[in-house]
Parts: structure tokens; sequence; C-alpha cells
DNA sequence: AAAACATATGAACACTTATTCATGTGTTCA
DNA sequence: TGAACACATGAATAAGTGTTCATATGTTTT
């Protein structure tokens, strides 16, 4: 029987505001798809099928979150999940996902 | 290294949905409340210091997608996260962002 | 320096959503 | 049966948010 930690009220906020941000499919779609290793924003945009504004605006409330980080080569920008706590976590729900197949 | 599981559109379009819904904070402050055991919605509305009818709206949009799951007994209703792999999420969760003290 | 390329930003709009107020439903007790 | 208790629901509103359009910034190439 597992059991949680006991979390701050500044915890719960910050875990709410990941959660939020995750919230959205464009997001979340763009989070996984940089989970595999970095992605230029011009790659994101063909493979999602997103408009390049879509796209940074969205990088940017990522990276103000600290969920991604950007890096500039030349004249591309690469971005990438920013740390293991974030993919682990997205990694592990992706799992919960996936394997919970009680389906509507 | 490891690696996330192929999800289908589907998978991303429940995932996103989910953390959506754990992306307010009342609703997240109710889930984790009710993550020890089963509570009535008067133990929230108490503990948590909200409206009854706020709660009942929240507890609505989580029985909806299934995160909790409310029993009566008598008066009373009960509510619990709905299975396992919801408080795991959870509990995982809360463990990434407690330890994660790279704060802002 | 200018043009071309890659990405970022700001304003505007449509749409969603959290909260409140008023009221409804179900259950127990007098 | 009626009153009291516990919870749920519907409508209304204020605030937030995703997307698009137009435009700006930064980098390389000619």
């Amino acid at each position: 029987m597992k059991r949680a930690p006991s979390l701050t009220q500044h915890d719960v906020t910050v875990l709410a505001e990941t959660f939020r941000l995750l919230g959205d499919p464009t997001r979340l779609r763009i989070l996984l798809f940089c989970l595999p290793g970095p992605r230029s924003v011009g790659e994101i945009v063909e493979n999602l099928e997103l408009s390049q504004t879509l796209v940074s605006h969205h990088l940017r409330l990522l990276r103000g979150a600290r969920l991604v980080r950007g890096e500039r080569r030349s004249k591309q920008v690469f971005y990438e999940v920013a740390d293991s706590h974030v993919s682990d976590m997205l990694i592990d729900m992706a799992f919960h996902i996936h394997e919970d197949h009680a389906d509507d």
C-alpha cells in the first residue's frame, strides 16, 4: 500500500500548473514528440501538422514551466524535455494510460 | 534509458483529458484529499474550506472521467480514488514534484 | 546589404471553464 | 407526513485560454 508524500501548498500549486499544461492535446503531442530527443521547431510543425505560430506559442508556455529546454543551433532551435523528472513522469503516465484498457 | 510506449491518437486524447482535469488546483486538492481513503462530501467541504456546490460540481467531473468513485452510505456519499492506476499515478507525480526542489 | 530562412511575439477573437446563486433530489428522523 | 440533513443540478457570469493573423527578431547566404 503506497502512500503519497505530504505536499505543501506550493507543491500542489506547482503540480496543478504542470498538469494544466499537459492537459492540452496539442501541447501534450508536442511534448511527447520531443520525448525521444531534441526536435527543431520545423520538425514539430511538419510532423504534427500544426501552424508554426501555434507551436511557438505552446513552446513558450512549456519553456516557462521548465518542461522543455530550447537550444539554438545556427538557424534552428531544438527543443527537448527539460530533465529526467519530466520525462519519467510522462513515460509513467503513458504506461498507465496504455495499460488501462478499461475504455468507455 | 526508459522509453515511452507508442500511444494511439485515442490514448493521447484520454491522457490529455486526464491531465486537464488534474490541472485545476481545487480538483487536484479534492483528489489528493481522497487519496488515503473514502471521504464524504461534507468532509471535503470542511477540510478544504470550499463551498458545497463547488465540490459537487468538481466531483461530477472527476466521476465522469472515472477518476473517483462515489458510494452512498445512508445520507452521505463517500468518494474515493477510482482505482490503483489513478492513485499510483498521483502518488508518482507527488513524489516527482516533492523530490524536485529545483524551484523558481 | 539585402534576401531568404527559422523562430518568436503581440493583439484579437471565439470558446471553454471555474465559481456562485438558486433550486432540486434523496434519505433519515420526529 | 413533514422537517432537517446531505448532496446534486441548472443557469448565469466572469475570467481564462487556444488559435489565428500580422509582424518582429535573429541567423545564414548571396
